[in-house]
DNA sequence: ATTAATCTCCTAA
DNA sequence: TTAGGAGATTAAT
């Protein structure tokens, strides 16, 4: 069930299954308005639109979302699936490193394979693979364009150097 | 079973 | 500052 999400930058599009939302991607110049499903959407969906809604724009404003919806992140493999919930509990405005990460899951030499498991995450912003940095301070690599992630860094408060 | 590709990191020059 | 290699994981061959 794919749906389309209103925010302050625009509609983002958000894929729901039976566990709740399980993809979300960026607002795109040319994803159009009108809904993309015909079939009607059952309540508890609905309330899963909301609190992604709320979510994301709570975050958009540099603020923390008071609830999350359900994620899904079954898809992923064990390993990635450590690493997007542990990108779960970086607090906004804060930041971690590719190798605070890796620690942290208990794979401390896993640096390279975090950026991946970062690269193949499903709910991004949500998921906040965007507040992951290069050990040096610089901002790193963002598969989905690098100025969108100063962007949200930027709506965060956050000053990346360079 | 191999290889190529990653949103990395540390060392040495 | 740059150059190069180690290293874990995954998707593709």
């Amino acid at each position: 069930m794919t749906l389309p999400i209103p925010t302050v930058i625009g509609d983002f599009t958000a894929r729901f299954n039976a566990h709740g939302l399980a993809e979300l991607s960026f607002p795109s110049p040319r994803a159009s308005r009108k809904s993309i499903e015909a079939a009607p959407v059952p309540s508890h969906v609905r309330a899963w639109v909301k609190l992604t809604q709320t979510a994301l724009n709570s975050i958009l404003a540099g603020k923390t979302p008071s609830q999350l919806p359900p994620l899904d992140l079954s898809v992923g493999t064990d390993f990635q699936q450590a690493v997007w919930r542990e990108l779960a509990q970086i607090p906004v405005q804060q930041t971690r490193t590719y190798g605070e990460i890796a620690h942290r899951i208990g794979r401390p030499r896993a640096v390279r394979a975090v950026g991946g498991a970062c690269g193949a995450n499903p709910i991004p912003v949500l998921i906040p693979c965007h507040r992951v940095l290069a050990a040096n301070g610089k901002i790193g690599g963002f598969s989905s364009g690098l100025e969108r992630k100063r962007e949200l860094l930027g709506r965060e408060g956050v000053f990346v150097r360079e």
